[in-house]
DNA sequence: TTGTATGCGTTATCAC
DNA sequence: GTGATAACGCATACAA
């Protein structure tokens, strides 16, 4: 309070201040030595009462912050971990990389992030710069990385773990069982009397979550015997918009399809609100995914099926995991998380 | 390739390794000193082409990555940006926080993520975590924060900047002006003879951004002679379900309203849910922002006017800002930034 | 153009 | 319980 720096007069501050309190700053008025400050710091029960108190009463008059970088390099550790997130934005990413940052934040860790567009996703330069600064373990989204990203990660030799993804053969993973989850569905929809299936989801071809998803989907239509024409099968950007419009084409083409399962909740909602518009009524409509705050889709046009993807779960298994890992246990990840389904309503076909 | 560490067979990777590559040892291998070794990385220009040579492909042979937090130490700056993010409903925090990333990311910055929890956004402790991290500068979204967080960064003398506020006197902002967008919705449907206006918001005990939207309506409602109810005003979560359920309240209530304002997009999705299925036309429906890649409100149930609130816009901006600060210029930030009416289809009240 | 030496702020090792 | 002191890996002033 007393040795405020004169900076700032409420609009910004000056770039170069005096300079930053350091351990020595916070000795000097405490009488006593760097290492001491240090320990009474890090390790409180390992010095006496008396100088504890003296110390800590100095580092708060000066403010005392102490350096990372410092620290870092005397420790050989940052207590950062580093998430590579390719196309952060429309995705459910932003819920799960919330969910990591609060677990991590828990336990004293920060999360760097990198979230590179579609054009530098595959650019091994986002890990490096990760890496230069010093993450202990990097927790990778998708199961979309070049071989190089996995070489300099066990190079290095530092922890790291996808996340929504299984199966892989590149390391540790995080996420579900695409297959369950979309056998939840068609089980669901086959048992209610629906034999004809159109299917609504993203691009296989430049995502490889929405690839399992639809490899799910057809192999429990193919158990179930029901039937999923090509011309029922439509591939679109996620989004509502996109939902809306491929819904509105599926009509069109007239395929006799009863339920339609949709790739995530933005297209579910999209192509309810198809249905709703033309004014038509499709059974069982049904969301493959539901986010955990966006169940937005149930409102607009029930009977809605939904499938609940551990998104949150996922992000906070990752930081229990990488932590574990850094803490020495040579712990294994959850590969699968557990999926639930929920109905909101249900149309059985008879006859 | 052939220095490779012993390390890692596929699933994951040993914690201890050898020890991590450093300038004395690209220096070592490539027969000169690290400094020159540090100059060739730095100051390319500086050296001659030949050792520069030598050097790079010794550095590239043994995988060297640089040690950010040495380089740190050294330099006295991160090149890391904080950002401080306060959980709020909706999708607009992923947004503004890619945006900003991206425009750092192409300047070579790192953004260390802090989304502290309701409990924990008043805790002067997730900013300190920030700074001992080192971080250059930090970003501060909403206004909403308390005099510690200030006086912390006044005394470091590290620039900030509050984003999504304006004319705070705490510091630098980038943000709109929400009177603006009040009056640019509630001027159009004035225009189109509505009196009655509704409106559906965020909880303005909690939200700073919900409440000077609210106040930016209740002054243009004034300023135009109409009227907005006390039993016509409704807070809430945002969110799709919440904007559905108050819609439904507020056509219980038979407040006679022709037109309803909603507090962001998620709300007004809602909203014209619950009139579509209520099978209710209010003309002039409409929402107060629409976020960048979730208009899906558009698609519901027109008419709806539209003000886009510049998001990614913000998060640009900032990192500009914030990296202007620090190249040393005295910049100002952009304080109010431009909005923009998007009309999709207007319906106007005769007689 | 390049090598040498020193400092950056902290932790850890070893005395006391 | 506490004080020196040596790393930690890099950048840079100064020499050569």
């Amino acid at each position: 309070m007393s040795t405020r720096i004169p900076s700032a007069s409420g609009n910004g501050a000056p770039l170069a201040v005096a300079r930053a309190v350091s351990l020595a700053d916070v000795a000097a008025l405490a009488g006593v030595s760097a290492g001491t400050v240090s320990r009474v710091l890090s390790r409180p029960d390992m010095i006496s009462p008396a100088t504890r108190q003296k110390v800590l009463a100095a580092a708060d008059r000066l403010g005392y912050v102490a350096n990372g970088a410092a620290r870092a390099l005397a420790l050989r550790k940052t207590q950062t971990i580093g998430a590579l997130v390719p196309r952060f934005g429309g995705s459910s990413f932003p819920t799960l990389v919330q969910a990591m940052e609060s677990a991590l934040a828990a336990q004293g860790y920060n999360l760097l992030l990198s979230a590179p567009d579609h054009a530098r996703a595959q650019d091994p330069t986002v890990l490096r710069a990760l890496l230069e600064r010093g993450v202990d373990a990097v927790a990778l989204l998708g199961a979309e990385h070049p071989p190089a990203v996995f070489n300099m990660l066990n190079q290095h030799g530092i922890p790291y773990v996808l996340l929504w993804a299984v199966s892989s053969t590149q390391g540790p993973c995080i996420g579900f069982d695409e297959h369950v989850a979309a056998a939840l569905l068609v089980d669901h929809l086959a048992d209610l009397g629906h034999r004809r299936l159109g299917f609504i989801g993203g691009r296989t071809d430049d995502n490889e979550r929405a690839r399992r998803r639809l490899q799910g989907v057809l192999a429990a239509v193919a158990r179930r015997g029901m039937m999923l024409s090509q011309d029922a099968l439509l591939e679109t950007e996620y989004g509502f918009a996109s939902g809306f419009e491929a819904m509105k084409t599926l009509i069109t083409r007239n395929t006799g399809v009863t339920a339609v399962a949709c790739g995530n909740d933005y297209l579910a909602a999209g192509a309810l609100a198809a249905l709703s518009a033309e004014g038509i009524e499709v059974p069982g409509a049904m969301s493959v995914a539901s986010f955990n705050d966006n169940d937005f889709a149930a409102y607009l046009h029930p009977p809605l099926t939904t499938v609940r993807v551990p998104i949150r779960e996922i992000g906070e298994e990752a930081a229990r995991y990488l932590l574990a890992r850094l803490a020495g246990e040579d712990a294994e990840p959850p590969v699968l998380l557990p999926l639930e389904l929920k109905v909101r309503r249900s149309t059985a076909i008879v006859g």
